[in-house]
DNA sequence: TCAAAAGGTATCCGTTCGGATTATTTGTTA
DNA sequence: TAACAAATAATCCGAACGGATACCTTTTGA
């Protein structure tokens, strides 16, 4: 049975020329090509069971919805999707982004075709995500320098990683998680309850749901609280 | 000019096997052989500037001193030494804690010969630190999961049942949190959305809520998923 | 200083939700 | 077998939600 694939990237010749290499290899097959985030995540809910894929390779700056947000809503409603970072990218910040929304693995576009496939078999094997060398390194050096330990104790910056949400955003969004309705927010923090709407459907703008339940599902999931 | 290179270890056919294999290659030295950190140490005070090696390749588990502790000390004492765990221990407490000793790379015994020169090699070439692909793997899930990896506090006893949920409503209780409609709940499981809906309003009531997100926010919390 | 970004308010509309009620069918167990 | 829990299904109603749109004020950063 081969490994499926999704790809996702914004630019066509990445597309085909990844689906080329992986197609030729024999024992992948591509089930899902998206041009974004966003048409992955809609793609991949009107997907069959049978098609949807082990791997999903992510470039991460894309428009509408960008990779880190994608891997971390994908790995949230999609668990049994592999998401691999695939991208010209290696400065720390992104790699610690993706990490935190739940990358499976990190490979560098400038890595061979051959090395790609490579990896991507030997994860299948091993079960252990495919990383870049040099990546890898600095993701030990990550580790190595307290960038972990102020994760120990999140000072200020700890759920700022993705989604973007505003100070108020993410004051509103702790209410949501709460249970309460639209009126209530509103008592609780002097604000019309058209205002504390407009917030919320602003917050599912950002994070790209359209209900509370699956922000909430999100929020929890990523630790946003 | 040859990369000079310490090995590090208790047994004397890794010494012996690994010190062949490098100098087989040809762009290695090897200007330090120790039986033990403490040895290590001992050995490094006394070594003339030109035989200061580059890289020490350190196994963990020796007597008298350990290979973590001699990781510590080493990359004190001697800041231009990079450190390389060489071992058969993969567990992520081992890891984590080499890291922060200062390990400058992690490679796994079983590691083929060639692979491992080759990786040394590597490593000086393109000045990022060598690791085993598995070993990349359980450092990237270290930084994923570092709130719980590194804090680890078994929440309470496993509840399993708290609220006596029926099977059904276990099951509709999972697709509630992926924020799923009644549309498709009955969808997902061949039953009408009147039947989700009865099934769910049910839900409600022995969780004593009456919104989704409060009963997302109770099975979260209480970890019934 | 001037344009964005963030916050605040309101209205309209169609959809979905939550609650209550009633009813049939299928197991299980006393 | 009688009683009961669980699953299935339908209908009615008012409340709440999600989405779009338009407008205003305040704060902030280039």
């Amino acid at each position: 049975m081969p490994i499926k694939i999704a790809i996702i990237d914004d630019k066509a010749s990445n597309r085909n020329i990844l689906k080329d290499k992986l197609v030729r290899h024999g024992h992948f097959e591509v089930t899902l090509i998206a041009v974004d985030g966003k048409d992955f995540m809609q793609k991949m809910k009107e997907l069959t069971t049978d098609k949807i894929p082990d791997v999903a390779l992510m470039d991460l700056e894309m428009p509408n919805m960008d990779g880190v947000d994608a891997i971390a809503a994908g790995s949230s409603f999609f668990p049994s999707v592999k998401f691999v970072v695939l991208t010209i990218f290696d400065d720390e910040d992104k790699i610690f982004k993706a990490i935190k929304a739940g990358a499976f693995g990190y490979l560098l576009k400038d890595e061979s075709a051959e090395n790609i496939t490579d990896m991507l078999w030997q994860m299948h094997e091993s079960g252990a995500g495919p990383i870049s060398p040099g990546i890898a390194h600095k993701i030990l050096q990550l580790v190595q320098n307290n960038d972990l330990t102020m994760l120990h104790k999140p000072p200020v910056a700890t759920q700022k990683t993705f989604f973007d949400l505003t100070q108020r955003e993410n004051e509103i969004l702790q209410l949501l998680v709460k249970g309460l309705i639209y009126k209530e927010i509103g008592v609780h923090l002097n604000i019309s309850p058209n205002t504390a709407k407009k917030h919320v459907i602003n917050i599912y703008n950002k994070l790209h749901v359209n209900s509370r339940a699956q922000a909430l599902h999100l929020a929890y999931e990523k630790g946003m609280l």
